[in-house]
DNA sequence: GGTAAATTATACCGAAAGGTATAATTTTGC
DNA sequence: GCAAAATTATACCTTTCGGTATAATTTACC
């Protein structure tokens, strides 16, 4: 890896949580340095202009975001368990999340869908990437017996990312977490009740 | 009402949708200028500072939602009519909200949890008093004998704004109102096989 | 290990930000 | 309708913004 690559992903990990926190529009070039301990020559060395850096920021935060949804997934064996496994690392990775300013697709997608195109674009595929696999779980299921074959897979995945984006919000602003819980028992009864067959 | 409160509102009137829209701290004294046809002068003569404009811009909005609220409660009888004319209101209201911008609640909600103390706690009022305002009505169906008395007030008064707020996030970032519909109908799903006995 | 190329730091722009002092103008109450 | 008070406009201030040209430095390669 060469130094503007080291120096890419340095700035990228350090800034990330910061464009996640103060938001996209509002994370200036002073708190890039700050963060970074490094100079604005240094950094418009390595991206185009503030929105690249915006951009890979954003991408840093969905990736995350993604990888831990995949590991919670991938994690189990049967349809059913994959939901549960993915539903129940909400339940400890809320604290670090909400730490690094929330859910980076809640976030962004409030400050983009009026303002910021270029990340509109980004969230939109962030989240029907999300809901394909969430929907992909529930195919297999269906295929495998574990599920009901009438339910709409696509429909509840996108009620389950209903609820659990409702419910950070919820949680984040009101500080207790109980709104997100209360959000991840529906998702459960949801999978209990009209998903297994 | 003197000039000066005749002034005070017109600001906050031409500029409340633009701090929705473009969010509380994005908003510059010259969207408000230009917005209002006013200067500088004018917009401090009857506020302290751009952050006193700000709140009284949220307290617009969110005073606005609350009243469309009521509205929709207070046009039935029952319980369960009021419960569903909420959720009806939102078939219909969707896309006039969107058009300024979205949910009040929600877009000051992502942007106020880390950086704005002060919009922070009058989001928290907003949804404490919305949540108070549907338990209410369940706590009332219970009385009546319309609804099931186990069933907890305030724990349904949050998931159905988990579900509205995921819902109206959904719809808005992907320009598809049906994600919006699909949690408005598991809220109605939520009332018919759960709340009421 | 020296040199060309890539990277980072310094110093600077113009524009726009929030804010203020003061002058001009309206309101208001008598 | 006039004078005092309240309101609005003008002009300006400092700071910070994103961005750039160029100088200094470091990296990478032969």
């Amino acid at each position: 890896m060469t130094k503007a690559n080291r120096t890419r992903n340095f700035i990228i990990e350090k800034t990330a949580a910061i464009f996640n926190t103060k938001g996209y529009s509002a994370t200036s070039l002073s708190d890039m340095t700050a963060a970074t301990g490094l100079t604005k020559g240094s950094i418009y060395g390595n991206f185009a202009n503030r929105d690249e850096v915006a951009i890979a920021a954003y991408e840093y935060n969905s990736k995350a975001l993604s990888e831990q949804i995949d590991r919670a997934l991938n994690a189990k064996e049967t349809a059913k368990d994959k939901l549960m496994s993915f539903v129940a690392h909400y339940r400890t990775a809320w604290k670090d999340e909400f730490d690094r300013g929330g859910c980076p697709i809640l976030n962004a997608s409030v400050e983009a869908d009026d303002n910021l195109p270029f990340l509109k674009e980004k969230v939109q595929q962030s989240i029907s990437s999300w809901a394909l696999k969430l929907s992909q779980v529930i195919v297999e299921g269906q295929e495998h017996g574990e599920f009901k074959k009438e339910a709409s897979a696509r429909d509840y995945a996108y009620v389950m990312i209903t609820l659990i984006e409702g419910g950070i919000m919820l949680g984040k602003i009101t500080n207790d977490e109980k709104h997100l819980f209360l959000a991840l028992d529906r998702v459960v009864q949801l999978i209990n009740n009209e998903i297994i067959r």
